[in-house]
RNA sequence: GGCCGAGUACCCAAGUGGCCUAAGGGAACGGAUUGCAAAUCCGUGAUUCGUGGGUUCAAAUCCCACCUCGGCCUCCA
């Protein structure tokens, strides 16, 4: 198995991922997650999803992986010329924007939440969250249903955190101001700019416009950060030995690292723009807080998305959130594939069109997956040795894929196949070893090492399409679709290509499927004037028809 | 102003000194199929890599300048 090579922010080098555990694992994988004060949107999803991405490809190399991403349920400050400070809380914002959303209809009215209650705003948005994040299998949110320790909130964390305050205190890292706040001394961590390359002389003072005077000169450098924020009247507060307030946000995600994964850990991801200051503070306060030579070991940061060429923004209103993307018939499949398909180090540029492009790719695997399906049920590998071939065994083709998929790693030498087949022995009982290896399982090596150079998404799907491009039936249908299935453990895309359903979908289901029959029995009669109507009216309705040998099926046409 | 990325066909996007007269996908066009379509399948497609110089036997790839776009410089994935 190749080792996987990541690009480190940290050393600007690429890296092999060795992990601190040992060869075995796990490897320890802290994401920086949402803050959920609204839907989040594409751009969001990009950072998360690419995240994703490079833990199956750890994955899929061999090496199990502890992933954990926080939901930021305490709200970051919004005031721009108060962040080291006041400012009105996000979730203060969310609860006017919900009622907005409520008035204008966006969200139903019916939806009973406190848009007074905090928690209850971040309870609502972080279910939302939760929700588009498993139809986009995100896999470290499906585990969070079983393990919600994985996905933690800060508001859980805050004794850590003021263990952590205390700690950095008493190292001489932090101090109380005059101002009552307390603050991270930035000339007391020597590798302080070190992940972003800003050094403390070229971080001008106020030269981004978002730093108060009144704060500064309470600070002993312009630099300093805050780790707690005494504030009585704030709308989420908790006591403290430095009066009854909140954390600075960088905090959150060094206490619940350290808490879950330990003080040191091999991966930390998030988008660039955490780099300076989010990811460059949680180094400082980690470092100094626990005394380790490092934080995370590897620093994973995903750029930024653009919307049709354009940049997005929060302000400017041209985001596309996972759910509008969904009502408007897009499906996840195709979402997840088009903002993870750019290398996760440039500037992906998300389309309708690409969405299209997407789909397309996605509906050929999803043939070829069928195709290998239909050969495994029908038990079409030629078989050698005994009475491998039995009704059970193709009944089980569909478990046996999938079993095959997770432990054959590397079917490329019979060897290999042979160990599997004793892990599995009667899983594989019609598995043809002799056959010779087919397209997918010759794509296979080049999906893998493509990943392992660095997350080399498009190399890793053209290696795909191109072994789809091919048909060849000498070789072992079971093993060919357990490749297929191997290669799509990362993808992620061919359990999740249906349209979202939404409401009122059974009344439209029932029209559509009026129109199908009026159109079908037309089509019985010739009166393919009739048939033509019926069909324009289905184009009408938004409805896109495929003429099958079984029939005719439809799906909601994808609206711009 | 400082620091950091990026510009490859109509679109998305690999390739970072010779296997490049540039991968893969989509669009478009031609063919097969279809009552006609859609879907599907097959085929066609950049002598050229933002612009101008330079280095080299050899450049999309290295160097210089310029243009354009994006990110960070204490809200942001």
């Amino acid at each position: 198995m190749p080792a996987v090579h990541i690009h480190n922010t940290l050393t600007g080098e690429l890296a092999e991922i060795n992990p601190i555990a040992g060869a075995a694992g796990p490897v320890t994988f802290y994401t920086c997650g949402p803050t959920v004060y609204d839907d989040a949107h594409i751009g969001n999803f990009r950072s998360f999803l690419n995240a994703d991405i490079l833990r199956r490809t750890i994955e899929l190399t061999g090496t199990p992986v502890r992933h954990v991403m926080n939901i930021t349920d305490v709200g970051h400050m919004t005031d721009d010329t108060n962040a080291d400070g006041a400012g009105e809380d996000k979730m203060a914002v969310a609860g006017r924007r919900l009622l907005e959303a409520k008035k204008s209809g966006k969200i139903h009215a019916d939806v009973a939440i406190d848009a007074n209650d905090p928690m209850a705003i971040a309870d609502f948005y972080a279910n939302r969250f939760l929700e588009d994040a498993r139809l986009l299998g995100l896999k470290v949110a499906i585990e969070a249903q079983s393990d919600p320790s994985l996905m933690p909130r800060p508001t859980q964390w805050i004794s850590q955190m003021l263990d952590m305050i205390k700690q950095l205190i008493e190292r001489g890292h932090a101090y109380v101001a005059s101002d009552g706040a307390v603050y991270f001394n930035v000339k007391s961590f020597a590798d302080y700019g070190k992940l972003s390359g800003n050094t403390l002389e070229n971080l001008r003072e106020g030269e981004g416009g978002r730093i108060s005077a009144q704060h500064q000169a309470a600070k002993k450098n312009p630099g300093d950060f805050m780790l707690w924020k005494p504030d009585p009247h704030h709308v989420l507060k908790w006591d403290s030995p430095y009066g009854a307030g909140y954390p600075g946000w960088h905090l959150e995600c060094s206490a619940m690292a350290a808490g879950l994964l330990g003080a040191e850990i091999d991966i930390h991801s998030g988008g660039e723009d955490n780099i300076f200051p989010h990811h460059e503070c949680e180094i400082a306060q980690s470092r100094c807080a626990h005394n380790k030579p490092s934080f995370a070991r590897l620093w994973f940061h995903t750029r930024h998305l653009i919307v049709e060429g354009e940049k997005m923004s929060k302000s400017k209103g041209n985001f596309f959130t996972a759910r509008d993307l969904f009502a408007k018939g897009v499906t996840p499949a195709a979402l997840r594939l088009e903002i993870t398909r750019t290398h996760y180090r440039t500037n992906a540029n998300f389309t309708m069109q690409g969405l299209a492009d997407c789909q397309r790719m996605i509906d050929r695997w999803s043939r070829a997956a069928e195709a290998l399906q239909a050969k495994v049920a029908a038990g079409t590998p030629r078989l050698v040795g005994g009475d491998a071939h039995n009704s059970a065994s193709a009944k089980n083709a569909n478990v046996n894929a999938n079993a095959n998929a997770n432990a054959n790693a590397n079917a490329n030498t019979s060897a290999n196949v042979n160990a599997n087949a004793n892990i599995n022995t009667n899983a594989c009982a019609n598995i043809n070893h002799n056959a010779p290896a087919g397209p997918f399982e010759t794509a296979l090596p080049r999906f893998t090492q493509a990943l392992c150079e660095d997350l080399n998404m498009a190399r890793a799907i053209a290696a795909l399409n191109e072994a789809v491009a091919v048909e060849d039936n000498s070789a072992c249908a079971h093993r060919e679709l357990a490749a297929l299935h191997k290669m799509d453990s990362v993808l992620g895309v061919l359990e999740r290509n249906t349209q979202v359903a939404t409401s009122g979908d059974s009344d439209f289901e029932a029209k559509v499927n009026a129109l199908i029959e009026v159109r079908a029995s037309a089509r019985r009669n010739k009166d393919f004037a009739a048939s033509d109507r019926a069909r324009d009216e289905l184009v009408s309705l938004g409805v896109q028809i495929k003429d099958g040998a079984t029939g005719t099926t439809w799906t909601r046409a994808v609206r711009a």
